[in-house]
DNA sequence: CGCATAATGCTCGCAGTGAGCATTACAGAT
DNA sequence: ATCTGTAATGCTCACTGCGAGCATTATGCG
């Protein structure tokens, strides 16, 4: 309402007018396993729920986000949050002229079941070397190795670029490092033209650098996770980079969990999510301590071994403590 | 040169087309205070460097960003990173049915001196609360107490987010929760239009909310920092609560300090970052056994005191331990 | 009733961290 | 030559948090 100063007039000579679309990561534990919705598109790879921003309907991106994810899906989601937004040339391909910006969304549902045409995928499946947990998807790690140091050979750079990104030790937050390792390295198929060289940029996710021109996406081995439409690998990288990195400062992981919930229910979601296997008795300790969740005084019945106590969320330890959230160590 | 998979058909119905702004945070730090690079157009407020993307010359956002930024200061950035991107309806006010989005980056520079027609601003005259450190800017915070006090009365999930955002315990990352709920209750002037109520989003910049619509920007007490241009404090507070968090898990002061530095000139950099006074012997001892730097055998003379050794940033630490960083603690 | 499966309790040992005390080394003023 | 102010450095001590295990308890099932 009030007036405004002088408005766009800010440089607006001509400044290119864009496509903008909206993607939305959604995830969901279940069994174990974080999941991510994607829609099948008339055979073609699977994708992320998009469309474009619709600027006369929604007064903020993030309503926009809810309305598509509402309209493509079915899903009411929760917690929404920014993500990233991607606009390199070589990702919309729409045009020569007009460049395709996607702004991503990453929301965190409880698990339901599959809604409207969108069905619920392994994030594993598609980055399977982030699951370090043992017997859950760690075991082609060995052949991964393998062609990541060929890829290195002597190359110093490549050589520190491989240690920094896949450890020792591993740090799970780097999810989109490693992706971009991968990918520039021609290792990960991908519905993109061939990586190029590109004056390095610097942190966060960006167009794909330090390859020797010579890599192909067919090069890349199919048993290192499946393709996605467009970028939308590389996007589903970077939620679970973010979603790593909240864990440990943020509530979010209860976003994912029931109103109720055992101890080791909380535990096994941090640890689908982390991709890492945790020490019971000390995980237990940290979160009882934390204050982060309030036992009910009820307990279960029916499943195996000694009966649990069920717990909840308690929203006030914000006002107690800065950064709550549940330690995920690296090492 | 793959060919490329079905492109630009996703969804390519109507879309409406917006206009992209790419904005700016230039950051650096002298005497002792971070400072914010900004531009002053014709009688305008302070904004920060921006222009529209041009899509055909820069294949990247990234790329467009620093092109930006060399011809509108004349500096050349080392350090670069998105930031956030910003497209409520109430931001741009360029036309009704077109939208201005804009991608805000952060860019770390060494000191330098104000180039062309920009200049440097003391971001804690931008944010006063934000600065802790004593005699810095600290003294008008009884007043903004009372303000707060005034505006949560007894409602309880003001008090709340008042507890939440403003502590105690103080937390240095929630920088723009802290610059919203002030927008929000008109104590800040801002050259947008009178925050409304909106149904509350989550996490993450995004339009002002819970306002009991009474508030204006005439209200807001000029005592409480400097108004920009557009939303553009907002993202300022949106770059210092990042470039905080990050401080703590990635080298990123070495991006603001010369080649080499005594121990106290980071730890005076991190202070001035953090906000908060750090103790001395410890930072020492958290620094050297970090890894992070190594001493030069040479040492400081002429400056009043006993002569430092000098020190520089070591990047291999990169490749020992996750996340390094320099620690603030959080309380 | 014995076994398998979990939930819970508790203990050690060590590594960081918060707070200070004490000492050393220069530049400048007296 | 001394004295004073300002920093750089060394070192201690108490405490807390965390990594790793050992031990015990409580149910469902065959």
């Amino acid at each position: 309402m009030g007036p405004m100063g002088t408005s766009g007039e800010q440089d607006s000579g001509h400044g290119d007018l864009v496509a903008m679309t909206l993607d939305a990561v959604i995830v969901a534990i279940s069994a174990g396993r974080p999941r991510l919705l994607v829609v099948d598109r008339q055979g073609q790879r699977p994708a992320l729920p998009s469309g474009p921003l619709d600027a006369e309907q929604d007064a903020t991106l993030e309503l926009a986000m809810r309305r598509l994810i509402r309209t493509q899906t079915g899903l009411e989601v929760g917690y929404v949050e920014q993500l990233y937004t991607f606009g390199d040339r070589d990702r919309g391909a729409t045009s020569r002229r007009r460049r395709d910006i996607s702004v991503a969304y990453l929301a965190l549902v409880r698990e339901t079941e599959p809604a409207l045409d969108a069905r619920w995928i392994d994030v594993y499946e598609l980055l399977p070397w982030e699951d370090r947990r043992v017997g859950h998807g760690f075991e082609q790690d060995a052949q991964l190795r393998v062609s990541l140091e060929n890829w290195a050979g002597r190359d110093a750079q490549r050589l520190d670029r491989l240690a920094m990104t896949f450890g020792p030790p591993w740090d799970g937050i780097r999810v989109l490092d490693r992706y971009e390792l991968l990918y520039g390295a021609g290792l990960v198929a991908e519905g993109l033209p061939t990586p190029t060289d590109e004056p390095d940029g610097s942190d966060g996710p960006r167009g794909p650098a330090d390859t020797d021109g010579s890599a192909t996406p067919e090069r890349a081995d199919p048993g290192f996770g499946g393709p996605m439409a467009l970028d939308h690998r590389r996007i589903a990288a970077t939620a679970l980079g973010r979603i790593r990195g909240k864990l440990t400062y943020r509530p979010v992981v209860f976003e994912l969990l029931p109103e109720t919930f055992r101890l080791l229910d909380l535990q096994r979601t941090v640890e689908a999510l982390a991709g890492i296997e945790l020490h019971k008795q000390n995980f237990r300790r940290l979160v009882e301590r934390s204050g982060l969740v309030e036992g009910t005084g009820e307990r279960t019945t029916g499943t195996a071994g000694r009966p649990a106590e069920l717990f909840r969320y308690r929203p006030s330890v914000q006002l107690e403590r800065p950064r709550p959230g549940v330690g995920v160590p690296y090492r």
